[in-house]
This record gives structure tokens, C-alpha cells and sequence, in this order.
DNA sequence: GAAGCGACTGCAAGCGCTTACACTCCGCGC
DNA sequence: GCGCGGAGTGTAAGCGCTTGCAGTCGCTTC
């Protein structure tokens, strides 16, 4: 072990013995002061905090999560870390666990194998972090209960596995917001943009999709089969998928289950000289900020929310000590909040462009 | 210390000394074996390796980073984690590092006063990681130094500080590239949307833009101060600063230093009816993949190969004992390219359309 | 006034690795 | 035939914390 090696003058690192000894107390009494455990007198706390704050100690997180057992982490695993709805998730994620003193681990899953490896036994997530937020992964629910028995949290997005805490968007009612917009406005015949987030199945569409032709069949109208498009949730896949549609008896108005997808179709409308809004309209999911610009309708959420939220409730839950002893109340998580935003990529069957305004484009 | 809390079944976790003991050998044995270190018998390696698999046996990472003194962690601090480059970088960071073997730790500096605290001695990066990847991040270059000198290696992406490997584009270079293809189209009259990447202030728009001007010097082009506009490198930016430009004496044609205020410009073109690429000429830089979308002509990088290249460069300074007694090789990374992609964006001078086909549209 | 009880504090045993150093062989040179 | 060096292995001392347990001490409580 190197004891003195002056080579690089590196800074002797503070040690809690040397708070110690400053404060004049153990270190016992030193670690149970810095970490508000009850038991310690209100003066030597004083002592010792601000002896810490002068040496500027701050204990080795390798020691201490040795010693104690828990990691202070966690593991964000998310299915592609470029892409918006995700990276944007991520930051949720990262702001609240930061600010709670956790440092925040991100795994992209781009390969879905990958998924299951990773939280396989092997894989030692249990000891490199307290807990695992899981953004649509569609992870067996064994796996996750694999994780709980060796003490790692588990909280989801966009997904629901067990009765851990899940901030899920309620995607039957915004499918049902989505269809009830633009049976509103008159339209009969509709299509849609969904599909599997490939290559991960996940069921996000199918719940929006559900939602949205029950909200059809309440208008007595029926959603055709072959105008049931999969878009893959990226941008080119909307574009093909809104082709696909326009091909043969194109419906009067499309809900892109998310905004990404809806860009697409936008430009495949564009590109033929339709006007959305006017010859056909599109519903988006999201608000991306790009939705205002391009005027696209959309049902907003709050990514970075959904997100935070999650993490919220994982830290809740690795705080919970029932969580450990399994006998701990699911801690469920906010659901999140959607609202439409109407814009004029959609508006009324027979395109009276009517009164809208361009008030609403730019922040 | 608990021994022996039988409550949720908890696994019993396999140890170095089981695999010591299962193998014959001592754990010292096991260590050097399981970490490919020289003197070890390659039978006696091979029969550890395979117990080790049999046992599922992998060392705990904590206590490896206490003994050690090693973390196996890499640390990215990136602005704002929600963005399109920012998180695209970390994702090429992510895809190496973890190939590597080496975690992942995400820090968004959404206030830039949290970067300096964070490189601040009380943060024990040191503690933390091996390394750290700045990415976009003006740290001066004392911070930098002080991680050295905690045996921290650094990179950069974006930003150059000191001699640590650092992954910039040739941004005159891309400028220069910019301007020669607008003024090889005839064009004489030259806006620039650039401007700080509020609130941080950085060096990349400044360097875009000399080199613009430069080539514009050879063509005896001069670019009015009153037609370079800050767009704080995001859409809405973008999209504002096209409109201050067309207000009054608008040019013909104009650099947006990122796609992203790209989009907004060609926006704010499409609003008042402009065609972009026939009456204003738009380009950009990034190919963002909304570029082929809205056919914009843009300088092509790819960002995740950034932070790929930033983290390959940063492990091979981790691994480089060369680096920890500071008398390195500074380390250089791959210099990105990057490259023109024309697109219907921009145009010739006097707006004829000429034979561009849609063919490049759509991959 | 003795026993009892909390509130504090300290002692010391780990947590599960890594690695300096010591040791044992064995082959080889002279 | 002996010494030597190097390869391979083991021993054990940490790494810097956390925490169970065992006090210590000043007050209540009968």
C-alpha cells in the first residue's frame, strides 16, 4: 500500500479519525454526528459539524458503503440514452436523486438481451446501487422480484411490474383524450400511429390504442384495421407510417402516439402539399418542444416530471425499512398529469380554418 | 452487523474466500487470477476462473474501491441532460465505458456555479471515479488541474483545458465550410445564428464564427455585426433570431451554428411564407435527426462517436500509469470530422430550383 | 439513598477486497 | 553440487468507514 509516494504532491486526503481527533470525540460519534443519527449530544454535533466543515472532511463513499452495506446509488437503466422522451427522463432522474446526496448510475439498454442480463444475479446490482428505476423496460416481473430479495428498490416508467411504485401515464384515457379531440371536431375516419418501440415490446401503444377505440366506439365509429400503422415511436417511422396511411382511402385525421412520430407525419403531409390542420389533422403525444413550432396538437406530459417522480418514490422506498422486511405498503407514485394542447395540426372535418390565431406559437 | 437476518431470504453472497477455498488456492490467488495480473499458473488461473463461474462469484465493488483505491467509475458532466447533443454524448461516454467495464455516473450542471463546486476539492470526485469527461463545460483550468492532482483523469468534449485529451471539432474549420458553401452559391449577403449556450459561456460559437468570416474575407464578403444574432443554441433562440434578421435588410442566406436553432429559423421562414433554400438559404450544423426531415443542409458530426472518443481517450489515460505521476504524453483524442449535407435548405443565389430532386429525403 | 433509566459516548470488530512482502520451489549456470 | 533467480503462492496488513455492545454519568423514582 502506498503510504507517502510525494510524487504527484497528491493531497493527503482527510480521514474521520482526524475529525476526530479534532472535535475531541470517536469516531463513532463522529460518523453518527455527520449523518443526524439521534444519540448525540446537540453541542458535540455542533463540534463536530463544524470541525468538518473547517478540515473540509467528507467521508469516503467506498468506506462507507463497505461498511455499511448500502451504495447510496442509483441505477437508471433506460432502452437509449440519445433519444428525447429518455434523456429527458434521465434528467428527472438525475436532479432529485442528486439533490437527495445520491449518485445516479445510467445503463443504456440498447440491446433489450441486455436488459435481463443486467439485472440477472450476476450482475451485482444489488451491490452497486440501493435502488433501479426501470424507464419501459419491459423486464419480467421475477427479475424484478430477483432485485427486491437482494434489498434493491425498484421503481418503473411507463411501466408496471409487481406493485412496485410506477409513474405510468393513463394511457387508455389519453388514447380516449386524443380520439375524443378529434371526434370533436367531426372526423370519422381515423388512423393511427402506434407500434412496438422497437426492439422492445412494450405495451405503451397498445393501452393508448385501447383507450382510443373505446372512445370511438362511444361515437359509434370504428377505426379500420388497415389504418393501424406502427411507427416505432421515431421520427422516420411516422413519416412511413403517415405514407402508408395517405396510400389508399387516407382517413381525415391521424393521432401519432407520440410527437416524435407526428413530426414524421407532418412532413409526409407537407410533402404532398397537404395542410395539417386543414386536409388532414394530427394528434401528437408529448409536447416536444418542437410541437409549438410546428403547431403540432399534442397531449403534453412532463417528461422530466415523470421521471422525477419515479425517483421520488424509489428513495422513498430504499428509505422505507418495510421495504427491506418485504412487508412494506407498495409506495405508489404520482401519477402523471396530461392535458391537450391544441394547436392547428388538427381542427374541424371540413377544414373552416375559422378563427384560429398564431397567438399561440412562441413562448 | 447483521449476521444472520433470515427475514427476506436474502441470498448469502459469495465471497473471495469462498472461491479461494472451492479452488484450493488463497484468496491473493483468486484476486490476481480473476483480474488477469501476471504470476499465476495458467492452470491455477484456469481453475479459478472456472469456479469463479460456477460459483457466480464476482467481487464486490466497494470493497474493491477501498482496497484499491480504484473506483472503475467515470464520471459525465454534461449542462443540461435533456438535450439533444448532451445526451447523445453521453450515450457514446456510456457505450464505452461500460464495454470497458467501468460505471457510469451522470451529473447534469444545470446551474453553472454547481461545476465548480462539484470540481471543488470538498466534492471527492476523486472518491468517486477514475475520471470525469467535461463535456461543454468552461471549468478553468485550475479546477482541472487540482482533479489531476487528485489522481482524476480528465476529458473534454467541446472545450479544451490544459493538455487533457479533448475531442473538438474544428469549428473555424466548420465555419469556413459553412460560409464557402453559401458563398459558393452566390451568396454575398450572410447572417450568423450563434450566440452563448446560455447561461454558460463558451468558446464554440466564437470559433464557428471567425472562421465563417475568414472565408467570407476571401471572397471579400464582409458579415454585418448587426447580422449576427445569439440563439443560445436552441430552437426558440433560433427561431427569434431569424426573425430579428428578416426584420430589416434580410440577408439571403444564413449560418445557424446548430441545427436545433436551424429549425427554428427555417420556422420563422415558412411562417411569413419564405421558402428556405429558395428565398433565404439555411444551414446548420449536427445533422440532429429532424434534418433530413425538413430538408436542411447542415455540417454533419456525429456526437455520440464525441463522447465515444472523449471516454476511449479518458480510459487510456486511466489506464496509462504514465498519467498518475504527471509526466504523461497528454493523451490526444480522435479529432471528430465531420461534413457538408446538402439539402434543400439552401440554394443558389436567385432561387432556381433547378434539378434537386427529393431523392435524399428519407433514408 | 439505592436502584434504575436514558442519554451519550467509546471500543473494537468487522465490511470484502488488494497488495507488499515473505516464502517455497525448481531449473540452471558454473 | 551449490547458489541464485524467477515464477508462483500465501500471509496478513490494511483501505476508511459503520455499528453492536458495553460502558459512564447525571437524574428520577420509590
Amino acid at each position: 500500500m502506498g503510504t507517502d509516494d510525494t510524487n504527484g504532491e497528491a493531497p493527503r486526503r482527510v480521514r474521520i479519525e482526524d475529525g476526530a481527533a479534532q472535535a475531541d470525540v470517536s469516531v463513532a460519534t463522529v460518523s453518527r454526528a455527520l449523518r443526524g443519527l439521534p444519540n448525540v449530544a446537540a453541542s458535540t454535533r455542533r463540534r463536530v459539524v463544524d470541525v468538518a466543515e473547517q478540515l473540509g472532511y467528507q467521508p469516503d463513499p467506498a468506506a462507507a458503503r463497505l461498511a455499511a452495506g448500502r451504495t447510496n446509488t442509483v441505477i437508471a437503466i433506460v432502452p437509449h440514452l440519445g433519444s428525447w422522451y429518455f434523456s429527458n427522463v434521465v434528467a428527472g432522474i438525475e436532479a432529485v436523486c442528486t439533490q437527495a446526496g445520491y449518485d445516479v448510475l445510467v445503463i443504456g439498454a440498447d440491446e433489450p438481451s441486455r436488459v435481463d442480463r443486467l439485472i440477472d444475479e450476476r450482475a451485482q446490482l444489488d451491490r452497486r446501487a440501493d435502488g433501479v428505476v426501470l424507464v419501459d423496460l419491459p423486464v419480467a416481473s421475477e427479475l424484478a422480484e430477483s432485485l427486491v430479495r437482494r434489498r434493491v428498490a425498484v421503481a418503473t416508467v411507463g411501466w408496471r411490474v409487481g406493485d412496485h411504485p410506477a409513474v405510468v401515464l393513463d394511457d387508455p384515457a389519453v388514447g380516449a383524450l386524443a380520439a375524443e379531440h378529434l371526434l370533436h371536431f367531426g372526423h370519422r375516419d381515423l388512423g393511427v400511429i402506434g407500434g412496438d418501440l422497437d426492439p422492445i415490446a412494450f405495451e405503451v401503444p397498445e393501452r393508448r390504442l385501447r383507450g382510443f377505440r373505446e372512445q370511438c366506439q362511444r361515437y359509434g365509429v370504428d377505426v379500420a384495421a388497415e389504418r393501424i400503422v406502427g411507427g416505432g415511436f421515431r421520427l422516420d417511422g411516422g413519416y412511413a407510417a403517415m405514407a402508408v396511411l395517405l396510400e389508399h382511402d387516407p382517413p381525415t385525421a391521424v393521432f401519432a402516439m407520440s410527437d416524435e412520430m407526428a413530426f414524421g407525419a407532418l412532413m409526409a403531409l407537407q410533402e404532398r402539399g397537404l395542410t395539417p390542420g386543414v386536409d388532414v389533422s394530427v394528434i401528437g403525444v408529448d409536447d416536444h418542444e418542437f410541437a409549438h413550432v410546428v403547431e403540432l396538437t399534442t397531449i403534453r406530459q412532463n417528461v422530466v416530471d415523470n421521471g422525477a417522480a419515479a425517483a421520488r418514490a424509489l428513495l422513498a422506498a430504499i428509505q422505507d425499512p418495510r421495504t427491506t422486511t418485504g412487508d412494506a405498503e407498495p409506495a405508489e407514485a404520482e401519477t402523471p398529469t396530461f392535458s391537450l394542447v391544441a394547436r392547428s395540426s388538427t381542427g374541424p372535418l371540413n377544414g373552416h380554418r375559422a378563427d384560429r390565431t398564431l397567438s399561440s406559437r412562441l413562448p
